[in-house]
DNA sequence: TCCTAAGCGAGACGGTACGTCTTGTCTTCCA
DNA sequence: TGGAAGACAAGACGTACCGTCTCGCTTAGGA
């Protein structure tokens, strides 16, 4: 692929970030992201079928970043998500608080958090107790973390992740009695 | 008022629920909440300013509900507030997810979301522990218990009110352990 | 039909018959159309599906004024037509100008080149000699005077509507001879 | 000049005849016509900076082979060019019905218009008789000769040029009689 | 009971954004 | 070096909503 388009797509992806901060993701024309892009609007189409196909590449691209990363610290865990998550968000502030934050990005919430309920789920198979629904518990967890996280993210990220991280285990301590791994 | 005011702005109400059950709330048009309601569409601009300014009217309704039913079942208990706003979910099941549910209700849930958390806070006055931050926990608590409850309406509200009340008193039994109240 | 819509299209008619005169038929753009015309370019597109509909609206307009003109004025003769239509076209110079000349006016012209092939035909349904085929010689005629008639208005049509008629009919000398009335 | 160079713009021009007889000049796509012509689009514009270049590209090499065919025949008449124009048209029909034939082509007839009238305007320089304009009588004859002419290719040139010619002849009477030249 | 202020429907209007299409320039490779 | 491929900017197109407005019709509810 060339080179331009490369440079042309992230100029894009760079803009839509930049301008969700302020109008919000619904707030924000396309026409404006490709003047602060510095791209012909016609170039976008030709890239992107509409605004929502250019977040979506960007969720991707997060998405399998995040994925990535989590790969990388792996924790025999119920809750090993939490702290690699936590610090894979501060990495990427901008991007997390572009998607997710304010008014508009219940979509790109949606799509973190279907992520993240996979990986739940996943850690979840190693669990011995079943007193209650799994799904309950799954929706408990990831909902609560999104919303510690959507905070923590919108008031700056002041606290280190490992500080977020054993407040949110605290405050766990009835889903992790259930979840406990089987083997010890 | 004119009795056909009242009647004018119900009929609207009614609309955007029905519409926003199908389309969500961004594909739902104000000619389509008009000609649904069977009403002029200069008519719904004499009545609001626009698509918001009809949602935060239904919300706002939906909250003095939500309050006033809280008053009349008051628990002296750090998740007082649980049961009784799963049994007005129940009981407003079409409010509900027309606002919360599916993909596009983020702004509705954020209202429903800042309620609860004024409710959290204020029961959390009379807790003891003060080992993490209280804004963490009621973020935690607010957030864990929209997600159960946007999953239970989604999927169409099957358990009963107490059942998932109970599932989500286990579930938080690290809150919980945390925020009793001083005089137990 | 209200007082605005008639202002509304008038105005559109107006401009589109300014702009033609400079920029030709093709080289007008419905935005500067809707710019001179002082309207916005939605409410255009509420009148006329596109600029052709606006200029067929027009045209039609014409027709209808060439017709009722000619019916006044009634010649009972194989080159009646001429005068009359010489005279409508001098009292509607822009018009004509507008719409014939110039590179672009080809389906203008090619519209009232119909209506003036209707009313010759029907002038020689009284002619006796059928030594050519009858369309030849109504193409050759109407040919004829559309190629005069273009020429006279766009050198500004200083000569009288007289001359051109006098002019025409001796240079139709051959067609007349062959589509002479029967009665004389 | 290459081989290749030749090939790109005769399958240009081939490509452009084919779809002006089905789409009209206005709505033929450059795109269309070098995916007709399988040429890059690129290649179209390093030959002509645009459409129209290659439409008087083609247009050139028609009026020099008109021309050329008409030395072969002199007529030392008033009405010398009309067998000579029918028989070239005949020949080259696809090329006359893609740039006169139909709705679109007014530019391509006022470009072979503009070379009649040369002609004709040279033929008539040994005429005696100068009752009437010069200009009306060239006019009025072209302008004939060119409706005929678009009738009889339109309808697919079924007569004869002699045929035509004859007719043509007969029905110019009028102008022949004041243009006859001098020395008869 | 009437008549007057209001609610209301219809729809013209100016805007803004959309996604599509075509044009002409320019760059990069290939044969 | 001529040609193919295609990225890019520019800008017109026709569509869809928006929010404002003017215009009559109807319909209470107070004089």
């Amino acid at each position: 692929m060339d080179r331009r388009v490369a440079r042309t797509r992230s100029a894009l992806h760079a803009a839509l970030i930049e301008l969700m901060l302020t109008r919000g993701y619904d707030g924000t024309t396309v026409e404006e992201i490709c003047r602060v892009a510095k791209v012909g609007r016609s170039t976008f189409y030709t890239h992107y079928a509409d605004k929502d196909a250019l977040k979506r590449d960007g969720l991707a691209s997060i998405g399998r970043s995040l994925r990535q990363s989590r790969h990388e610290t792996v924790r025999d865990d119920a809750l090993g998500f939490v702290l690699p998550m936590l610090r894979h968000a501060r990495e990427h502030v901008d991007h997390y608080r572009a998607l997710a934050g304010g008014h508009g990005g219940s979509m790109a919430l949606a799509s973190i958090r279907e992520i993240l309920a996979g990986i739940v789920r996943q850690e979840m198979r190693s669990s011995r107790r079943r007193t209650v629904s799994a799904d309950v518990a799954v929706n408990y967890l990831v909902g609560a973390f999104m919303a510690v996280l959507t905070w923590w993210l919108d008031r700056g990220a002041i606290e280190s992740p490992e500080q977020m991280a054993d407040a949110f285990r605290d405050l766990s301590a009835g889903y992790a009695a259930m979840h406990r791994p089987t083997r010890n």
